[in-house]
DNA sequence: GCCAAATTAATGTCAGACATTTAGAATTTT
DNA sequence: AAAATTCTAAATGTCTGACATTAATTTGGC
């Protein structure tokens, strides 16, 4: 491991991404130690502090995992689903948020990608996945329930749909576009008899789901997009012509 | 800003978390510039170092940016697609090389989501990216290619087919995917006839996007998927049976 | 009025110390 | 002898203070 004092992004930086390179090529297995702080400070000939923000950098990105203690130091962490899960969603989320993507090509992306789970969805959906799309329809058809209640519930709804598929690789990567797109759903705040057509069209995915008919869902899920993209669009010409 | 000095996961964790909410939020907008890192210790009530490590693991996930000099400081960055891009592909690739997801589970996934842009790339791609696909095809197609740079050329040619969606969302939502089964499909080394079936349905795919027939272009992912998975089962058996 | 040098404010780095946690060894007690 | 307790050592977590480096601004000279 060398480092190059004179490139940019800092010694920091530059450790962090050394150790990297080593996780990533597998010179450092998972569950491995690391050499403790004093020791990696000496070898990259660098400060304990300078190590430290290194290692955080690795931590942010659940690289490796801290341990205090005798026998304690910095490990090769085994990045589970749940923390690769949120780490896609938060810059899911953030990239939809900062670069003023239109609602229409992030939906478009959104329902593209789901589709993808229908098939399989289909085939392989256990009694528990339809219970789940079950519940959250009821939820759903409660009045009173408020704007962000019913984005989560249809959050929960999508992805009990993309669970069935029983690939937890699809459902990875499906957690960031369906949570990605929550906020931009919040902002298509839905009048009552909006929200029941939506439930609507639920039904006709799950009753899909339930008869395994692969087709019937991706059509549900078409038809599904077809009418969040015109309530999106209402919503938008009536603010626009309030400006 | 209030931190817990009791609850778990470390000061540096808890200010990074705090100032990541607020960025969420919308608290802190892109290029707002953060109080300086001595401002910061007062206001959390902590030393500068422990300021420092919170900034590193926000800037590990390109959510802030540092600058230095007289008007420097950090600042909330525009998380870009590239960015974002490279995130994604990191905790993709470490995902799938550190809990042994089986190369057909995660072929599965690769080609579900693929075949989710058929129609929109079909329907929307310009002579460049019909171009760039041609480009790959032709270069599959000479001798002497080493395996990796057939992979390499591989996912080029998978990623040309997805961006001529058009829709920047899906090109980044299916990067990882694409990515990081690179290391999975370079432990299935190719034989010179292998190959020669790989490049022959490259080449229906190409063709189906030039006619614009978005179902050619699904079969033709299906077809592709079938034959990596032929492919993949006979060199693990070979490999069981060397054992 | 324009260019160059000093100023200044910020991050980047270092050195050393102390606090805290934890496993394991040593010791004492039963 | 076994079990409970205490002690110890090694590691991370945090603090203090200092100096280095960078880059915009101000100041001074011409």
């Amino acid at each position: 491991m060398k480092i190059d004092p004179t490139t940019a992004g800092g010694l920091s930086a530059q450790i962090a991404t050394s150790i990297r390179d080593a996780i990533i090529a597998g010179d450092l297995l998972v569950d491995q130690r690391l050499p403790s702080e004093a020791e990696l400070a000496e070898q990259f000939n660098v400060s304990r502090p300078t190590v430290r923000e290194a290692l955080k950098r690795l931590a942010a990105q659940s690289l490796i995992r801290t341990q205090r203690g005798a026998t304690g130091g910095a490990f090769v962490n085994r990045i589970t689903f749940p923390e690769a899960y949120a780490q896609q969603i938060t810059t899911s989320t953030l990239l939809l948020s900062m670069n003023d993507v239109s609602f229409g090509t992030a939906c478009e992306a959104r329902f593209a990608l789901e589709r993808s789970c229908a098939t399989l969805s289909a085939a392989r959906r256990t009694a528990d996945h339809l219970a789940a799309m079950r519940a959250e329809i009821h939820r759903q058809s409660q009045p009173g329930l408020t704007d962000e209640a019913f984005c989560a519930s249809d959050v929960t709804f999508h992805r009990a749909l993309v669970d069935g598929a029983c690939n937890p690789v699809l459902s990875y990567q499906l957690a960031g576009a369906v949570e990605a797109m929550q906020p931009l759903m919040n902002m298509v705040t839905f009048s009552s008899r909006d929200r029941a057509r939506i439930v609507a069209l639920h039904i006709a995915i799950a009753d899909a789901v339930e008869a395994q008919d692969g087709a019937a869902v991706a059509s549900g899920l078409i038809n599904l997009e077809k009418e969040t993209q015109m309530l999106a669009e209402g919503v938008f010409a009536e603010r626009a012509a309030q400006n």
